[in-house]
DNA sequence: TGTATACTTAGCCAAACGACGAAATATGGA
DNA sequence: TCCATATTTCGTCGTTTGGCTAAGTATACA
């Protein structure tokens, strides 16, 4: 139940749900990116992200300077993965998870990044 | 997204989720039978319904003095179809559930029940 | 018509939540 | 070592949420 209701609330704030269908369509993503595509605050974004992971609907990886984000891999049946299946099958085509890629595209895409300098044009 | 934002929401509630539980195995069940079976004010009880209603998770039927709830019928791929077949399998095993289960059946069947006296002992 | 019962709405309070800026932590590079 | 950058943690503030009691609404029945 506790469980239950944690991944429940991780999912109750538009901002995590746009984060998760952001991680879907581009596997990892670090924290800088997300507070671009959300307009929030860093310290805003890095709490909401620490909601997921604590719901462990998404995991991360160090490398660097930056945290890399991405969707947890539940264990088949578990509430996270039937959860992140909800999010995934009802956003899928949301205007705001399509405008969110389309801003994603072009944010990730540009080499003079208005984030973080670490990526390249491709 | 707003939609399934409401449905998160909704479900992002300890009583909620119960109150849904319980409907799963009960098909109906009016105001007062909650308010014994979660221990919470009447109004408390109406307040956490109207919550679930809006989200179109539950529906319900005014019969005499009493408000029948009972879980909603969604059309299959909704949202909410989704979400009340997610709450049911990560919760139809769970401790409160099933705590939950016993208490409403001895309630349900009490004559001289301590919620409403409608019931006949069956 | 009056009273009892079931429920909802309104008003209030405390706790939780989401936002921010500032400070702390960690890493990479000059 | 010192500085810049990415992230997290902390402290604060305003809003939302969940709880209650009390008041309002609706229905059944004497």
């Amino acid at each position: 139940m506790r469980n239950v209701l944690a991944v429940a609330k991780g999912l109750s704030d538009e901002g995590r749900l746009r984060a998760l269908m952001a991680l879907h369509a581009h596997h990892e993503l670090c924290v800088c990116d997300l507070t671009s595509l959300l307009g929030l605050a860093t310290a805003t974004v890095s709490r909401h992200m620490s909601v997921l992971q604590r719901a462990e609907l998404v995991d991360n990886r160090k490398e660097g300077r930056w945290v890399y984000y991405r969707l947890a891999s539940p264990a088949p049946n578990t509430p996270q993965a039937e959860a992140l299946a909800w999010v995934r099958k009802c956003l899928h085509d949301d205007p705001v998870t399509r405008k969110d890629q389309e801003k994603l595209k072009t944010l990730l895409c540009s080499a003079a990044d208005e984030c973080c300098d670490k990526k390249t044009p491709n």
